[in-house]
DNA sequence: TTAAATTTTTAGACTAATCTAAAAATTAAT
DNA sequence: ATTAATTTTTAGATTAGTCTAAAAATTTAA
């Protein structure tokens, strides 16, 4: 239970969950090292460190993953940030563009029991003021509303969160064609003749996907 | 103006504030080593650096004291760890002996903007939960009502604030006794008979005051 | 007023987080 | 399928804050 991470630490592992656009995508090295402003080999030594803890997946040369307790973490200052810049703009008059650096200060305190009072004083809020989801105290995070896959433009894009039929051969053809719940999606582009999508899917490449499928494919926004 | 206070720095600064009972009292190494859970060697060292910034005045062997921009530091974290007591007990429900240690953590994040529009959120309060003062964001503090040390009994203490009578006999004999305005002042006896005291000076040891003189004296809570 | 006790400082070392420069592994390109 | 470019890791240093142990200065007491 001695495990109080350091600011750091916890910068890191904020900074894993927020690149890596899946739970399962691993997160490279640079991309951290440019995301915490930091160099490379820095990044290389805390990845041991945070691997060590079994806060992360780590394989050398090829990126990281939280596990699930470092997922767990992750949100708990997500969790934090977002209640913080919600009691910044609704009851300091701060601007929503005000905000952020605050926040990424106040995301450090500890004090669980602080958060969920904190949670209660505002009214225990679903949306901070740039509208992303606040994580509930178990770090459950209520998705806005879905949307059919083939409601959506090029360009927009969120996480699969369900399908709207249960008819076996359907279910059976996503999975052939890697398609699950969880996965984060984008419009690459729309066929205006019979409303067929490209589409990017995490990590799976580009996907051509006919209105058939995409008006049973449900989309929310993501984190 | 790249100057910006350490966490560590913030916690020497403030203790050296909160130890020494006059801003002129000198600060030992060992009392800050207590203070600050620390050992004197760190301490000796801290102070070395804290000396060269010209946040204290310091010499060997002899202590520190706060230099005019150290105490104006101390006060803006003394003024922020008070704002954050009153958040935590007015509007989140905490008990007033539970908010210390998260005000401790509250008292380093650095935003003016945030701590004034604390304050008026607050509604400009000048004491916190436990009924200390709240310096103002010009680090000035409103002092709670003076009364006469004549009104005190033992164990009582505060700082000599005022005098009622501008008596020059008056006066010049309090100067010759040492006393004057700021001193802290600490009631260790009270004759029942001529209710004459004996009183505790900050580093001026003890002194034997007639009523004609305590009723003269006024006396405010510390900070 | 000298000796004993205490306080403070110095010396040397450790840990966490960082850096630069160079080596090693992977990926991309001809 | 080699070579070139890129990414990642290692090696060795640096800084802030800390420690222990020992030396030096001050204070207290016989």
């Amino acid at each position: 239970m001695e495990n109080s991470l350091s600011l750091t630490e916890e910068n890191y592992i904020k900074a894993i969950f927020q690149i890596g656009t899946t739970p399962e995508s691993n997160v490279s090295t640079n991309a951290l090292a440019d995301s915490l402003q930091t160099k490379p080999a820095t990044v290389s030594d805390m990845i041991k460190k945070l691997s060590h803890k079994k806060l992360i997946f780590y394989e050398k040369y090829k990126g990281v993953t939280l596990s699930a307790s470092g997922a767990k973490e992750a949100l708990k200052i997500i969790r934090k940030h977002r209640l913080w810049e919600a009691f910044l703009v609704n009851h300091l008059n701060f601007k929503w563009d005000q905000v952020h650096e605050i926040a990424e200060q106040l995301e450090h305190i500890k004090s669980s029991e602080l958060v969920n009072r904190l949670d209660d004083f505002l009214g225990n809020p679903t949306i901070d003021p740039h509208g992303d989801p606040i994580p509930d105290a178990n770090g459950q995070v209520q998705l806005g509303p879905s949307k059919l896959l083939s409601e959506m433009t090029s360009y927009e894009n969120g996480i699969i969160v369900g399908v709207k039929n249960e008819d076996p051969l359907l279910l059976q053809h996503l999975d052939k064609i890697n398609i699950r719940l969880g996965l984060h999606i984008e419009v690459t582009e729309v066929n205006d003749f019979d409303q067929s999508m490209q589409v990017k899917l995490a990590d799976l490449g580009t996907l051509f996907l006919s209105e058939k499928i995409t008006s049973q494919i449900l989309i929310a926004k993501n984190l």
